[in-house]
DNA sequence: AATATCAATTATTGATCACAATATGAGATC
DNA sequence: GATCTCATATTGTGATCAATAATTGATATT
């Protein structure tokens, strides 16, 4: 949980000599994951001082970080300047997944057509991981395996305009998917996952877009089912505290 | 040029009363309309220490300012930390302009389904503004009315998922298409706008997205038209410091 | 008992400081 | 004359400080 640089290099005398400029990248890394995976729950304020001390940082590198997940609208800010976690209307749930669709669809018919039998080996691999979370009902792995599912194979996309974009947007729906899971009707399947992976290795990258498009929009429509009118509600507490490794 | 919050308020005394929560606010507004309009040329490095100096602020807000358009991918940091306008290759140009087809014709196709004669009056006056822009070579006006004309018709899409990633854009290709009206070849037309105007009266969305597709593959196709392999280079040298309203 | 008001705490914001790494420039050497 | 080296200056980073605004809690009043 903590960061505390001061200890990542020592000198002869053992005592601490503070790496220098790499603070706030750990910081980033930390929030980033922290949203994607769920360790923090739409609506919750994130404050600068405690975050920071939780982190065992000042809170200089975690302002920096704060402001630029807000810059990419991962992050809203109140009128009294604080942070927080967005709480996301069905309305701008499904206006996110559309443009997924649009975002994703195209960077996965790219992909296709870079394909690699590394690449297809390796979703392989990771496709495997992510059932076997499912399997076991392991709610972090799952996002974990999914998202690192997509994410390879929209890197074989190769574009650095496409992918920061589709980052954006999964920073955006993080936090409210992860507390669809959380939910006893959310469906648990990675269907068409397979459907990809045969339309990559017979080479029809309009296929394998229509795989990700239908996954995206399997996806919405579960999301939506379970969110009520004001957003998606969870039916009992949860503790603001969530441990995740990153 | 100057920022200066400090007289934004007086007491009874004439004395300086700091606008608390606004600096940074003003900060980024120069900066993004700068980065649009061109003050900013590709490869320049921003001195955190000068611009606050230049914009009578300490270096805090532009320090916050600069970290959230890294984190747009307006600005890239390089390894010394600093912070510069980021040189575009032909590929990647033609990557984001790519990416804008598909964006900005779905903001624009969406904005001819809530079409109002209101929003056709507007549009049709920000035209006019550009069509004497044009006629008066006057760059800075010119590629002003340009971004009025496409924001506002976006902004009638209502999607404040879709904007934000549509602005992020515009701020990477800002700076060189600034440079690019610099050169002699550059055709300087608006012949696409009067196309989507009258689709938007008519009242045929797919029309008016062909429009802004067929606009924004024009603009592209001249860019790289005046591109050298290696980005866009100016034929004569530009003075660093360039006025410009905000 | 519920609500409104007021005070105290706590929050961010902008400025300043200290430090280290980088970039810059002049000078000496080949 | 060109290049390498070293000293200087400048840069960003992280921490701390002062000031302001918002939030929370308690208290008094209705």
């Amino acid at each position: 949980m903590r960061i505390d640089m001061t200890k990542a290099e020592t000198n002869g005398n053992g005592e601490a000599k503070p790496a220098r400029g790499h603070v706030h990248e750990h910081v980033l890394r930390y929030m980033r994951r922290g949203l994607m995976v769920g360790a923090f729950l739409p609506g919750q304020v994130m404050s600068l001082r405690k975050l920071a001390a939780g982190l065992g940082t000042s809170p200089m590198p975690v302002r920096e970080v704060l402001s630029r997940l807000v810059a990419a609208n991962a992050l809203e800010e109140t009128r009294g300047g604080s942070v927080r976690v967005p709480k996301l209307s069905p309305e701008k749930l499904s206006d996110l997944f559309a443009i997924r669709e649009m975002l994703e669809g195209s960077a996965a018919e790219r992909a296709a057509r870079n394909v690699t039998p590394a690449l297809i080996s390796e979703l392989t691999e990771i496709n495997a991981q992510l059932l076997t979370a499912i399997d076991k009902r392991d709610i972090l792995g799952c996002l974990s395996s999914n998202q690192k599912f997509h994410f390879t194979l929209y890197e074989a996309a190769a574009s650095d305009v496409l992918m920061p974009l589709i980052e954006s947007l999964w920073l955006q729906f993080g936090p409210t998917m992860y507390m669809s899971l959380l939910i006893p009707s959310m469906p648990w399947n990675a269907a068409d996952h397979d459907d990809i992976l045969a339309a990559l290795k017979d080479g029809k990258p309009a296929a394998v877009r229509k795989g990700i498009v239908h996954d995206i929009r399997t996806t919405c429509k579960a999301l939506l089912s379970v969110a009520g009118p004001q957003g998606l509600e969870l039916p009992f507490s949860q503790g603001p505290e969530l441990q995740f490794d990153y």
